[in-house]
DNA sequence: ATTCGTAATTATGAATTCAAAATTCAGTTT
DNA sequence: AAACTGAATTTTGAATTCATAATTACGAAT
């Protein structure tokens, strides 16, 4: 089948983290991959596939299993995770939970100069409103300096992983028309909260701004 | 030293996750055991202790780092996490919010038959202030019940994990002379928002109580 | 005596092997 | 033909073995 992968190379980091990356990869490919939610994961096939053993594989799922991805049933291996539409919305409630907190602190305690980097990327933003990739890259940009700034590991921690839970799903993205303006409006306030150093409407704008994104992927 | 352990009984789950939750138990166990905060987790040792192989055990250490109990570092092994007192003020932080959204939650969509269970479980609160660890548990209770109102097991999940991060200290537990009284009072106006289906309400006094809460540990 | 370099030891990461549980499949019986 | 029993296969869970990186120990040289 496949030649054996060439991790020949010095390796920076474990193989069962490289091996969790590809996976991840092929979830979030969704229908397009094998790896569809509800899918069984079939260690030997894989192991093989990578040209690697099962050992580090299993290590692996386990990690993608406290992340969510994967969930795992006694003596009958892992599957992918399926999340229906509740899963999904309480998903996204703690998301907007989550940084709106942050933006609560940012407007409170943010330095000049972070809120310069910020409004940068603001700018930035409303410049991209014709490249819907760019305008994607800016605003996952906007929102990892924001957490960034707000200086919570362990809240960056649930935000990533609630991420890749959303992205199991794969309707999110600003694809509906119109929704590129509204959500660039929408960071418009934002924004505007956090250099008036206003952190209720800061908290309020950034929550607005992720329930709204969940309307657009429902 | 110990003679290897019996799981010669029908295992109700995985031997990692048993031993894991062995390893929990002797982190929490704090200065108390080998494994206080920094320690390097010797894998042989801990094998051999427990007569199982490295295989196992490794996997147990994986779910544990995914916990935040235990850092890895490459090629070195994994140690007991260290948190500091910033890391431990973000971590009460994250539980305000959570947990006082929570009680936002429970104000406007509970039940009056839950909000009833909650009011049992006030009231038998109120009745162990004299004991101790009976109002520790019951306490623990009333926490637990409130989420399972909210109905959300990915903020669940999170919950989860911090109080485990936050048991990593050791500093906190209702021992200042005092704060059993003051505990009681700020539940009683949790209680009190709940019962008004005040979600704002509820929720600042969660976030109180909380807040209050780390500063009887630090 | 200190420092640098190399050999020996130790510990981690990964592959392989082994054991046991679950599923599948065949055959028999009703 | 359907259903039940039991053997064969598949697959997970765990132990063991192997390879390599990192640390330690030792010795020589300045």
């Amino acid at each position: 089948m496949n030649a054996p992968l060439p991790h020949s190379r010095l390796k920076p980091r474990p193989l069962y983290e490289e091996v969790a990356e590809l996976l991840r990869q092929r979830i979030f490919a969704g229908k397009a991959s094998d790896l569809q939610p509800g899918a069984w994961i079939d260690e030997l096939k894989l192991a093989q596939e990578y040209g690697i053993s099962r050992t580090p594989l299993r290590e692996a799922i386990k990690v993608l299993a406290a992340e969510g991805l994967v969930t795992m049933k006694m003596r009958r291996g892992a599957y992918v995770t399926e999340v229906n539409a509740k899963d999904l919305r309480d998903v996204f409630h703690l998301m907007a939970v989550l940084e709106a907190d942050a933006a609560g602190t940012v407007a409170s305690t943010a330095t000049a100069a972070q809120l310069l980097e910020l409004e940068a990327l603001h700018q930035s933003l409303e410049r991209s409103v014709k490249d819907r990739v760019k305008f994607f890259t800016i605003n996952e940009a906007f929102h990892v300096k924001l957490l960034v700034i707000a200086d919570n590991k362990w809240r960056d921690q649930m935000v990533a992983d609630l991420r890749k839970v959303m992205k199991l799903n794969r309707a999110q993205s600003l694809t509906r028309p119109g929704r590129i303006e509204e959500s660039l409006a929408e960071h418009a306030a934002i924004m505007a909260a956090l250099t008036r150093r206003d952190a209720a409407a800061a908290q309020a704008a950034m929550r607005a701004h992720i329930e709204s994104g969940q309307e657009a992927a429902g």
